[in-house]
Parts: structure tokens; C-alpha cells; sequence
RNA sequence: GGUGGCUUAGCUCAGCGGGAGAGCGCCUGCCUUACAAGCAGGAUGUCGUAGGUUCAAUCCCUACAGCCACCA
């Protein structure tokens, strides 16, 4: 079976069009060139599409049936597939790599939704398009869902070992590494799957740790003890921007410090089960209440510990008391403050955030069972002054919520001042540019006070470390393959055991998954990448990490644009999420309403950056979209039979003219959209020009000349309905990939595939604003004949007469528009000069300049009502005529005002004054 | 505390200096041979408040109010 049925294709002719018939086709169509290219390519053009027979194209679209096919065929076809061979024009996007073991959420929707709207563009465009896909390790996600897998056979990691517990981590990627991928399929993502990438796979591993070498050899990466952030609960430092900071109710402790030659100091603290770590007291040095005891000795309640009270600029004299306890091993503040004043770090709290044996009598205890006890105590020992409430900032573990417990340990971490410097100046240099723009000031609000990027993590999951130890002599070796020896002639090396930030890998991807440190084809055709398209939550997690490495390794951005978009929230507006069981999955919408309509309603009323909020109802209009361009184009197919592409045809109408000028317009403006990244306009101009004037106009009005006498210009109506709406199929394909083929692929002429046909090109040779004009005046008129229909009850089925008295330009064009307005407003139209001869029953309106509309009524008339009509319509012409005499009148309108503006206010006075005289006459003469 | 965003029809949102729009909902009438997931007609707005710039402001500027997000 052929690409289309049979009957759509006399003479046996198949999409294999020659050259001369291409040639001959009346209008041009640049699909045809196409089905050429193609012809040689793969199978043979035509053959194995699994398109569905005309003859079953039921009545209502059924995505179910069309886009699971359609992927398949696409990605066994190797359309997507990109060579980086011959390499002019690249356009590259890498995917951002969705966790391996993830399952597809909205967000991951709309972002993959974007990408794929503008690769497929690109790719139509003629582009060198690659859409890189890949997966991401996720370290704490993956490692933790690993564990709790074991934990239900009764075990737990440090049970099986390193590296039976990583065996078991990877045979879990392998059986759900392909999920997520797969839903990407579903959702119509065209990517180069032969391409595909994981951050651990060989070629990633490797480049993560050539930057990890090279960066510790340019000094860039170090070791050292510092305040980091450990969470409790998933055992591992996290960095800064992991930890998220909120408002919580708490207390604040007054706690009395006795001096040791007396008195006492008195300190306000929200952690008082820190305080076995205390080492000092700071008050303000320019606090005058504290002054004198600056340099003494207090001891530390409970404990009986000496402290020093110091004088520091970090304390604030108006919070609390004004004098702080210091515990440099459990604060970040404090460890700045003990090392300015040579303080010693006394850690008590342990990895389960318990207290430690430095902790004394409390050692084993839970810190928050601690903090009652320690509270309790200082109560009985008379140190506890009052408690008060406060709300304060506590910071949580981005991934299991669990209050970070700021620690001192020993970490790795990347220097970062000298790599933001250039991530800096490309941003302010514009040779990366965020859409929208406002993004950029976040952007570099951030790495211009960004602080160390701690990269090591406790876990097992993840690149390790490349640094081996020496306990013969005490050196490390840091180097891309695992050493032999130490530089000292020992073999006994360990390496360290901690593994890399899953973002550190992440941030190579768009050069790691080019092949970089080889210098591959690839990495010359395609870097630096096109754009890089995420949600506003990750810039600094990912995108800035990305702008910084790619700088450094590759000496240049790793993207031109970063295409920043905004959050799917629930139908109410919160944010989705797991905790409040509001995310809504894409799969099941794809299953209800297929995904073009998810794609559609993302894109749809949305503008960049904002968020977006899912909307059931939106997702049925684009489902009934859908259906509506389902049964557009099966109405056209049905009217083909004998169609032949090469068949003489009368000239084109007026109607024709139209449509193919209107589409003309609406290709140059999707275009102007997508250019700018305004896909929500863009898929909404397709959609108007579809809903508007293709489907309740033109095929309206092709209708009679389909099922009229004359075969040339049936003949005509069907280029033109076929043309428009193959050139519209292209231009929609972006956004609704699987029924847009799936039509398209009945069309005759098809080539293989919509996927790479060219994107309709404006064409000069079809502007006719003229045309458009005449078709408004007669879309008016039909607009008021049946406007005047109902008002005076005539039922749809009944045919009216009207009378249309115009003008002599008007009227010509109202003579070539009659049969349209008669088919259109079921009328019998006489067109006649003015001024009319008014039939005493009947009602009457006003189109532009010249032209009314009368309805002649043998029955009764209304008076009193249509003279209630009238009024109100004149009262609204009255107002506008004022308004626009207004202007008129105004000298420094006339003198400053741009002339064409001047002119459409006149135009529109004009206009404006003779309607209601019209109004007048009529009103008259109903008396 | 700092920064950014939002405030337009009953609801959800477009609208980027010259006549207030869409979808859904609502009212009326229709199974008109592509589509009732449809067709035709209709109603609905001090464009958050107050100033300013401009011949002209929903749009630009300032302040304020309310909501939201991010950073500290």
C-alpha cells in the first residue's frame, strides 16, 4: 500500500514526483523538490509509512492510533540522527540530562517540549540540527532509591561493601535507565538517540576527570577543613545552593555565662546544644555595655570550660543581648570569627547528628533530645535566664527536607573568583545571552558573590575522587589513571573515597558529550551549542557551572542563548510537588488527550519566563484543536478524488488569493515568533490562522467550487485547499508533531517524512493586501447579514434576502463576493447603487464606507425594537465619532502624530460620519 | 533586608505607544452532507491605586498597595 490511498493517486503515480511534473504544478511547492532529495534515501520514498488508510479516518482524532507509529518510524528511519560531517549551519541543543532512574514529570515536559519545538524548526530550516539526549547519575537520588531497595531485603549498603553496592546501583540503572528515555519518546522528542550520553559513562568519566586533574594543577581545586553543609539523613556534605533556608518558629535561649573573677555575661543563642562546643564570647567592639569585659574570662555553664570573651565586628549589639556564644565547629559565622581570633574548633555533633564524645555527659544524644536536656539543665543550674520566641531561618536539605547540621570536616572545593571573572564578562559582553534578558542580572548577581563550590560527597555513587593517598609517605597523587606508585616508590596507595557533586560532571555536558578531551568532528561542528533551554530553578546549579567550565576548558560559552522558562504549577498555582501529591503526570495526559495537546497547552498563553499553571480545560481545547484540524483535513482529502497536481486550473479568486496571502503573512510572523523565542505566540498565530480563516472561511467557501460545474475551477480550489493546508501542516509541526505527519502523509506529494520537509518560506510572489482588504468588506458584510438573521428570527435553515447597496468601489468588489456571501449567510444577495430604495418592513446595518445592508421583511416588524437597535448602535458611533474628532481637532496631533496615523483617524471619521447618517436616514424613516 | 515577577472579562491568561483580546464558562438559535471535541449570533472590562512623560499610555517612568518567587 502506497503512502496515501490509492484513490488519491490516479495513474499509479507515488510520491516519487518527477522533476517536470514538480514543475509544472501551477503554484510551486517546495515539498515536491523535497520528495526528491529524499527519493534515493533509506527505503524506497513511500514505503513501510505507516499511515492510516483514508477510508479508516474516523470522525474524531484518536492520538492513540497516530504517535506511538509515527516515533517509530521516525527514529528507525534516523531522521533525527545528526552527522557531523559536512558541517555548515550547526544548530545544537544539548537535552538537560534528566536523572537515570527519574520518571518524566511537567516540568520535564515543558522543557522538553521547547527543545523540541525549536530543533524540529531548525531541523526543517535546513539546520545541521542535533538534539543531544542523555541521562544524569543523580548521585543522592539514585544512591538513596538503591538503599531503599535493599533495605527491604534487610540490608544496607556498608552490609554489601563498595563495590557490591555498586554493582547493584548499576544493574538499577540498567533496569530503569531506559524509563525515562522512553517517556521522552512519547512526548515526541526528536532526539539523536544514537547520540545518547550518561555523566558516567566511559567518555564522561574521563572528561570529569581530566577537568578534576587539571583544575587541581592550575590550583583551582583544593582540600581543606571548613564549615560545610551535612546532612544527617543522606550522610554527605551538599553545597551551599543545595541547602534551602526558611522561616521557622523557634526560641531564643538567654543563657548566663558566669565570670570567672565574678558577674556574668549573658548571651542569647537558638542552639543551646552546641554549646559543649563553645570556645569564646563575642560582643561588638564598639559596644559600650561590653567594653570592659573584653579580654576576661567566662566559664561555659554545664561544662566548665574557660572561654575568652573577644571583640568582633560580626556581632550584632542589637540582637539578643548583644554578646554571642561561639562554636566554630558548628557555624559558619563562628568559624570565620575562631579563626580571626585563633579559636580553637571543638566538634560535638556526629554524622546522625547526634552529639559526640566531645560532648561529654551528652554524648549519644539526638541534638534536638539534647537541646531539651541542656535547656533543662541550665534551667536547675540557675543559668537560664528566659526564653523567648523567634522565628528564624533554618536551612533544610534540598532533597529529604532534613535540617542541615553545619559541620567542620575535611572537603574538596573549586576556587571559584578566577573562574567566575570570565563567566562574568561573557554575560556582560552579551556572548551568552538569557532569554528572557532579566535573567542575566540573576545570573550574575550570583557568580559575582559566589563563594567555594564544595564538590566532594560522601557517597558511593558518583565519580570518585581521582586522588590516592600514600601511607608510606604521606603524599597524594592526583591523576587521571589510577598510579601504580607514589612518587616515594610505595605502592601502598588508597584512593580517596569520597565521590564528585553530581553537578560537576553535569556542568562538562555540553562539551563532555561532544567527545571533548578528544577533538572530535562533533566538538568542532557543534560548539559552542545554540541554546541551552532549563527552568529558572537550576541557573545556578547548572547553567552558571556550565558558562564557568565550558570557559575554562573550552575557552568559550558553552551556548549562545540560555532559554530560561518558568514552573508548571498545579491547577491552583502551587508549586507541584511529591509532599503535596498535586503533580499531575504527563504520561497519563498523554494517554487521555495525546501529546500534541500537552505540547499544545504548555506552549500555548504562556510568554518566556513566566510560570505556568496546568488548566484542564486549556488541555481540552487543544484536544479539540486537534480534532477540529483532524476533520479540516479530512474534508479535503475526501474531496480529492482525481485530484492530480498537474491539472489545469482556472485562475485564482478572489478567496484564493486570500488565504494564500493570509498564509503568507502567518508564515513570516510564526517565523518573526519562533526567532525570538516567543513559541507561545507563534503556535498561536498557526492556531488562529487554522481555527479563523481556514477552517471557518476559506474551506467554506471552496465548498460550492468543490461541488460545483466547473472543473477548472474545482481544480483550483483544490490546489489552493491542498497547498495552504500542507504549508500549514509544516508550520504547526514544530508544536504538534504527530498529527501533523499523519495528515500530512495523505497529502499527495508527500515526502517521507514532515519531519524534514522544508519550513515554509515567505514568498513575495503571494503578498496581496488587496486581496485581503476586499475579503474583509465581504467578511463584514456576511458577518452583518447574519448578525440581522438572528435578530429578526430567521432560522438557519430558511434563505433571506438581502439587498446591498454600495458605492461603485465597494460595490465591485460586493458583485465578485456575492456567491460568497450568499453561501456563507445561506442568502439571496442583490447588489445594488445607493441611495437604496428602502422597503418599508426590514432592518438594516451599516458596513464601511458606502455599503449598507438591508434585510426586507414581508412579516411584521418590530419597530419599536429595531428602532431600540438603532439607537443603541448610533449612541456607539456618537461616542467613537467624538473621539476621533477629538484627535482630529487637536493642532499638535495633526503636527506631531505620524501621518499614516493622521490619515486612518480620518479614514475612520469618514467612515464613522456616514454610517450614522445612514443610521439617521433609516431611523427617519421608521418615523 | 536585597532583587525580580505578577495585578487586564466570572475563571485561566495573551496583548512589547496609536480603534481592549483568546480559551473556557454564560445567554440565544442550530444534528447546515469535515467536525456537537461542532456551527452561527450575543452579553461581560474605572486594564491594581495615585502621580508623571507624550499629540497619544493597558503598554514607558516614579511612588504606593496586594500576591508570588529568588537571594541574604
Amino acid at each position: 500500500m502506497g503512502p496515501f490511498p490509492s484513490k488519491l493517486t490516479p495513474c499509479g503515480k507515488k510520491a516519487n514526483i518527477s522533476g517536470k511534473q514538480a514543475s509544472s504544478l501551477p503554484l510551486g511547492r517546495e515539498g515536491f523538490l523535497l520528495a526528491r532529495r529524499h527519493a534515493g534515501r533509506g527505503r524506497e520514498a513511500g514505503t513501510g509509512r505507516p499511515v492510516i488508510r483514508m477510508e479508516n479516518m474516523p470522525t474524531a482524532y484518536d492520538p492513540a492510533r497516530v504517535e506511538e507509529k509515527w516515533y517509530r518510524h521516525w527514529e528507525e528511519e534516523g531522521f533525527f540522527h545528526a552527522t557531523a560531517g559536512k558541517c555548515d549551519d550547526p544548530y545544537c541543543i544539548v537535552i538537560p540530562p534528566p536523572n537515570v532512574t527519574g520518571q518524566l514529570h511537567m516540568g520535564h515536559a515543558l522543557d522538553n517540549t521547547i527543545q523540541d519545538t525549536l530543533v524540529r524548526w531548525r531541523r526543517m530550516q535546513g539546520f545541521n540540527t542535533l538534539w543531544l539526549p542523555g541521562t544524569d547519575h543523580a548521585g543522592i537520588a539514585t544512591q538513596a532509591k538503591v538503599e531503599e531497595s535493599l533495605k527491604e531485603e534487610g540490608l544496607s549498603r556498608t552490609d554489601l561493601g563498595r563495590e557490591e553496592f555498586l554493582d547493584r546501583a548499576w544493574a538499577w540503572k540498567e533496569r530503569y535507565g531506559g524509563r525515562i528515555t522512553a517517556q521522552l519518546r512519547r512526548l515526541g522528542s526528536s532526539c539523536d538517540w544514537q547520540r545518547e550520553r550518561f555523566t558516567m559513562d566511559e567518555g564522561c568519566s574521563r572528561a570529569v576527570r581530566e577537568v578534576f586533574v587539571r583544575l587541581f594543577e592550575r590550583g583551582l581545586i583544593y582540600r581543606d577543613y571548613y564549615i560545610t553543609n551535612w546532612c544527617p539523613h543522606c550522610h554527605t556534605t551538599i553545597s551551599d545552593i543545595e541547602v534551602e533556608h526558611e522561616e521557622a518558629a523557634g526560641h531564643l535561649y538567654y543563657v548566663r555565662y558566669p565570670g570567672k573573677d565574678g558577674g556574668w555575661i549573658e548571651v542569647a543563642t537558638t542552639r543551646p546544644e552546641t554549646m559543649p562546643g563553645d570556645v569564646a564570647v563575642a560582643v561588638h567592639p564598639d559596644d559600650e555595655r561590653y567594653r570592659s569585659l573584653v579580654g576576661r574570662t567566662v566559664t561555659l555553664p554545664l561544662v566548665g570550660r574557660e572561654l575568652p570573651v573577644v571583640a568582633d565586628g560580626y556581632v550584632d549589639p542589637g540582637f539578643g543581648t548583644g554578646a554571642v556564644k561561639i562554636t566554630p565547629a558548628h557555624d559558619p559565622n563562628d568559624f570565620e570569627v575562631g579563626r580571626r581570633h585563633n579559636l580553637p574548633q571543638i566538634k560535638v555533633i556526629g554524622e546522625d547528628a547526634a552529639m559526640n564524645d566531645a560532648a561529654g555527659r551528652y554524648r549519644g544524644l539526638d541534638r534536638y533530645e539534647c537541646r531539651r536536656r541542656i535547656v533543662q539543665d541550665l534551667a536547675s543550674g540557675g543559668y537560664l535566664v528566659r526564653v523567648t520566641d523567634l522565628t528564624h531561618s533554618v536551612g533544610r536539605c534540598y532533597r529529604c527536607n532534613t535540617v542541615i547540621e553545619p559541620a567542620l570536616s575535611r572537603q574538596w572545593f573549586v576556587r571559584m573568583k578566577p573562574l567566575a571573572g570570565p563567566a562574568i564578562e561573557a554575560a556582560v559582553q552579551g556572548r551568552v545571552t538569557f532569554v528572557p534578558e532579566r535573567f542575566t542580572r540573576i545570573y550574575l548577581n550570583w557568580m559575582e558573590n559566589i563563594r567555594d563550590w564544595c564538590i566532594s560527597r560522601q557517597l558511593w555513587w558518583g565519580h570518585r575522587i581521582p586522588v590516592w593517598y600514600c601511607s608510606a609517605c604521606g603524599e597524594m597523587t592526583v591523576a587521571v589513571t589510577e598510579p601504580r606508585r607514589c612518587r616515594c616508590g610505595s605502592d601502598s596507595l588508597e584512593q580517596d573515597p569520597d565521590v564528585l557533586d553530581t553537578w560537576f560532571s553535569s556542568g562538562l555536558w555540553p562539551f563532555s558529550t561532544l567527545g571533548w578531551p578528544e577533538l572530535t568532528p562533533e566538538l568542532a561542528c557543534y560548539y559552542p551549542t545554540s541554546v541551552l533551554v532549563t527552568g529558572r530553578d537550576i541557573i545556578f546549579f547548572w547553567v552558571a557551572r556550565m558558562i564557568f567550565l565550558g570557559l575554562a576548558f573550552m575557552k568559550e560559552v558553552p551556548f549562545r542563548s540560555v532559554f530560561i522558562h518558568g514552573l508548571v504549577l498545579d491547577t491552583s498555582g502551587r508549586k507541584m510537588s511529591k509532599s503535596l501529591g498535586n503533580g499531575i503526570d504527563p504520561i497519563d495526559v498523554i494517554e487521555s488527550h495525546g501529546a500534541d495537546s500537552l505540547r499544545f497547552m504548555l506552549l500555548t498563553g504562556n510568554t518566556p519566563g513566566n510560570d505556568i499553571r496546568f488548566n484542564f480545560e486549556r488541555l481540552e481545547g487543544a484536544r479539540n484543536f486537534a480534532n477540529k484540524l483532524w476533520n479540516a483535513s479530512r474534508f479535503v482529502l475526501m474531496n480529492l478524488e482525481g485530484y492530480s497536481p498537474e491539472a489545469k486550473t482556472a485562475s485564482p479568486t478572489l478567496a484564493d488569493r486570500w488565504i494564500l496571502n493570509s498564509f503568507n503573512d502567518t508564515v513570516r510572523n510564526v517565523t518573526d515568533s519562533l526567532e525570538t523565542f516567543e513559541l507561545g505566540e507563534a503556535v498561536r498565530l498557526v492556531y488562529e490562522f487554522i481555527r479563523g480563516e481556514y477552517c471557518d472561511w476559506y474551506i467554506e467557501l471552496a465548498k460550492p467550487r468543490l461541488y460545483g460545474d466547473d472543473p477548472l475551477d474545482r481544480a483550483r480550489a483544490r490546489e489552493v485547499l491542498v497547498r495552504v493546508l500542507s504549508g500549514t501542516l509544516e508550520l504547526l509541526h514544530p508544536f504538534m508533531p504527530f498529527i501533523t505527519e499523519e495528515i500530512w502523509q495523505h497529502l499527495p506529494g508527500a515526502g517521507p517524512t514532515i519531519t524534514l520537509s522544508p519550513w515554509p518560506a515567505w514568498d513575495p510572489s503571494l503578498t496581496d493586501p488587496g486581496a485581503g482588504a476586499e475579503m474583509e468588506l465581504i467578511k463584514e458584510v456576511t458577518r452583518i447579514v447574519r448578525h440581522l438573521r438572528t435578530e429578526v428570527n430567521v432560522p438557519p435553515g430558511r434563505k433571506v434576502n438581502v439587498i446591498i447597496g454600495a458605492d461603485e468601489r465597494p460595490r465591485e468588489i460586493l458583485l465578485e463576493g456575492r456567491p460568497y456571501i450568499e453561501s456563507l449567510a445561506q442568502a439571496a444577495v442583490t447588489v445594488t447603487g445607493l441611495p437604496l430604495e428602502k422597503p418599508e418592513q426590514s432592518v438594516q446595518a451599516v458596513a464601511g464606507v458606502g455599503v449598507t445592508v438591508v434585510l426586507p421583511l414581508k412579516g411584521v416588524l418590530d419597530v419599536a425594537r429595531e428602532k431600540a437597535r438603532l439607537a443603541l448602535e448610533q449612541a456607539r458611533l456618537k461616542e467613537d465619532l467624538a473621539k476621533t474628532e477629538g484627535k482630529l481637532t487637536n493642532g499638535s496631533f495633526l503636527a506631531k502624530a505620524p501621518p499614516a496615523v493622521v490619515e486612518k483617524e480620518k479614514a475612520k471619521a469618514a467612515e464613522t460620519a456616514a454610517k450614522l447618517s445612514a443610521l439617521a436616514e433609516r431611523l427617519d424613516l421608521l418615523g
